[in-house]
DNA sequence: CGGGATCCTAGGAGATACTG
DNA sequence: CAGTATCTCCTAGGATCCCG
C-alpha cells in the first residue's frame, strides 16, 4: 500500500513531500543566501563577495533552486554589461523568520555546543577502533 | 554601526562559529532525529525505523554528531542483547522550536513550492545545459 | 541488538577557462 | 558582469560483513 504523504505532514516518510522541501532549506549556503536577500536586493556579485567561502558555482546553484522553487525572484536587465538583480519573493519572505530561528539558535547556543565538544572529545571515546585493539581488555 | 563578529553574529564569514554550528543542524538528517527524539527517548533500532530512509551508517553518524555536540544523550546499558537510549539533552530541547518552526514552514507553504516548481519547469530555461546538449553539434 | 570497519560509487564542490 | 562548460578531486552515503 502506498503512503499518504498528502494528508499528513508525516516527514518520517521518506517519499513525503514536506521532507523534500526541507532539503531543499537545510543545506549548507540557503540560509546565507536567504539572510543576505532579506536585507536588500542584491547582484550576483553582491552575493559572491557577502557570503564569504561560497563559489560561483554553488551560489548559481543555490539560486536556481531557489528560484525554482519561488522563493527568490531572478531579474536580468539587457545592458551591457548585464545586471542580474536577486530579491525574495513574498514566499521567500516567509522563510526569513524561521531561519532567523534557526541562526539565532546557533548563535545563543554557541558556548554551549563549544563547551559538549570540548567535554565529548576530552572523553575516551576510543571503543576499540584502533588496530591496537586487541591489546584492550575490556575487564 | 557595524561590530565585530564577536558581538555579531557575522554569519557571512567563512570562519564564523555560528555557521558551522549552522552547518550543524542543516544537514538532511538531523532534524529527523531531534523530530522523533522529541516523542519519546529512543533505542537505535526504533530510530532506524521510524526514520524512513536513513542508513544504519547515517544515523549512527547523525547520532555522534549530535551527541558530541551536547544535544543527545545516550545510554548504553551493559545488558545481552544490548540496549542503547538516546534521549534530548536539555540543550537539545532547545532546538525542537527551531526545528519546528522549519518543518512547518515546510509543510505549510508545501503548496506554494510545487506550483513554483511546475511553473518554473514548464517554461524555457533551457539553454544548452541538460544532456539534450549534445544535439547542438548539428553539421 | 547496536554498532564499527571496509569497500565502493554517485554526486558534491572547487578551479579554471570561456562566452554574450 | 554573470554566468556556463569541463575537468578533477573529494566526501557523503549505501551495501556488506563482522564483532561484542
Amino acid at each position: 500500500m502506498e503512503t499518504t504523504q498528502q494528508t499528513s505532514p508525516d516527514i518520517f516518510q521518506a517519499n513525503c513531500l514536506s521532507r523534500q522541501v526541507l532539503r531543499l532549506i537545510a543545506d549548507q549556503w540557503t540560509p546565507l543566501v536567504i539572510y543576505a536577500l532579506e536585507e536588500d536586493t542584491m547582484r550576483f556579485g553582491q552575493l559572491l563577495k557577502r557570503i564569504d567561502g561560497i563559489s560561483k558555482k554553488m551560489l548559481t546553484q543555490t539560486l536556481r533552486a531557489l528560484e525554482r522553487n519561488g522563493l527568490v525572484q531572478r531579474v536580468v536587465y539587457p545592458v551591457v554589461p548585464p545586471v542580474v538583480e536577486y530579491s525574495l519573493t513574498p514566499l521567500g519572505q516567509t522563510l526569513v523568520e524561521p531561519i532567523h530561528v534557526l541562526t539565532d539558535w546557533a548563535y545563543a547556543h554557541l558556548p554551549e555546543v563549544a563547551h559538549a565538544q570540548t567535554t565529548y572529545d576530552q572523553h575516551d571515546h576510543t571503543q576499540i577502533q584502533e588496530e591496537t585493539a586487541f591489546l584492550v581488555q575490556q575487564r
